[in-house]
DNA sequence: CTATCATTGTGACCAAGAGTCATAATTCGC
DNA sequence: GCGAATTATGACTCTTGGTCACAATGATAG
């Protein structure tokens, strides 16, 4: 049954990845040799490589499922009733709760995008990386337009569109960058990370005018909104893996 | 003489340096190797290994110097005479002044940063490196608690100052890191990212109504007014760095 | 059921690069 | 100039990414 074998392989590569994926997070990139997912999975190198053309190759792979995890949660998350702003805030309540569902992902995709890493990708793999962030900007961006249209937001003398959504994601992207190691976030007294990206995001919004201002709406109670239906099942699911982190043995 | 060996040593130490710094940023961090360090400096690995305990120890090095030389920039931009937030300004401009200037310290400080290249890294190199991000966030800090103190700045609801600067940092660090490689900027129609930078980075102060704001007070002209005098060398020479880049061939 | 062909699996093997160390060369103090 | 200390050397080991000729397996035809 050629159906049967299609399917032993499809499962076989499945493993290859997770094995990957696992020495990825335990032990580092350096921790992540080919030879150690052979001898796991009980395959040879050679039909490791059968599969994966070389190392990055599979490493780009599990990256890319990170992204597209995470771009189908913020798309869906853009979905949101409410107007422009109050729909950006759910992105960002989606990335929120993606870092904090998945923090390994995150992690993935940081280690992935080093270019001491990138550096030994052929640039198909580049690109095909690439062309997840593209979409969240495209959302985002699409977002800020309707805002505009809808009379919300008014650009700023030189500002454009573009701008103020690569300032976003730059907050974004830099703030969780931050959080991975890149600043030493407890000695600089930063407790509350999230937190203050999120406090960041809307004070870049207000400050642009974009309404309605947070002065104007309870963007806690809009979060809250958006974590209770849109989110409803990843906050739960946050709650119970972060409240399981911070009493790991039982008193 | 103790001292012309002394010297002599000192000036070999360079020389790895040097070289490994080139090598690092002409073929990426695997085109660096301490085999082609040794064959082009004309000594043997035995030397070079003699200096620096492991590669990593070198290419750490090359960043705590890039880290050193920008903090020195910055710290001189803080002294501007002017209002907090002009003072801000002058350190953002001084920031951009040296990723224009020296494009190749900040890819060296983003390889560097990676976590596949820091995990190999020891303890004490890392704090090392780290103490050079504290010194700049604190020179941040400082100024906001001025901003305070004056009268121009008034906290957020739930924002704190390392709040604010956090945010600052992960947007100046996050647009820096999307410059090199994050984002498809071109693609994305983002021509100017550095003012981009600057421009998200006053939404943000607007945003918490730090004054004078951007609609009270040219700050254009005050960054303009900062090139011409506190970074009159620098600006100088970015200027001319930048118009040999755009012109590489005579007419 | 067997012969043939195509697909998949194997592990010995190679190359490259990090890091070591016994030994040689050099320098310094006297 | 001589012994001690310092510095330099490059052959060597070890690890790891990657290859390839060959073996095993399974599908298909007669």
């Amino acid at each position: 049954m050629a159906n049967g074998k299609q399917r032993e392989i499809e499962l076989r590569d499945e493993l290859f990845l997770r094995v990957g994926r696992e020495l990825l997070l335990e032990d580092g990139y350096h921790g992540l040799t080919m030879a150690r997912i052979a001898a796991i999975t009980q395959f040879s190198k050679g039909t490791l490589y059968n599969r994966f053309t070389c190392k990055e190759d599979l490493v780009v792979e599990l990256a890319c499922r990170c992204r597209e995890q995470r771009l189908s949660m913020l798309g869906h998350a853009a979905n949101f009733a409410g107007r422009p702003r109050e729909r950006m805030v759910a992105i960002g309540e989606a990335a929120e709760h993606f870092a904090r569902l998945y923090p390994e992902n995150i992690r993935v995709l940081h280690i992935i995008g080093a270019e001491a890493v990138l550096e030994k990708v052929p640039e198909a793999q580049r690109s095909k990386l690439k062309a997840y962030d593209e979409h969240v900007f495209s959302l985002m961006a699409s977002l800020i337009d309707e805002a505009i249209l809808h009379g919300d937001l008014e650009l700023p003398p030189r500002g454009t569109v573009r701008d103020i959504c690569f300032a976003l994601w730059s907050l974004v992207d830099g703030g969780a960058s931050a959080m991975l190691g890149g600043l030493p976030l407890s000695a600089l007294g930063i407790t509350d990370s999230f937190g203050a990206i999120a406090r960041g995001c809307h004070y870049l919004m207000d400050g642009i005018g974009w309404k309605p201002l947070s002065t104007e709406l309870n963007y806690s109670q809009v979060g809250k909104n958006i974590r209770e239906t849109l989110l409803a099942d990843e906050a739960k699911r946050v709650s119970e893996r972060e409240s399981v982190q911070n009493s790991p043995a039982k008193p």
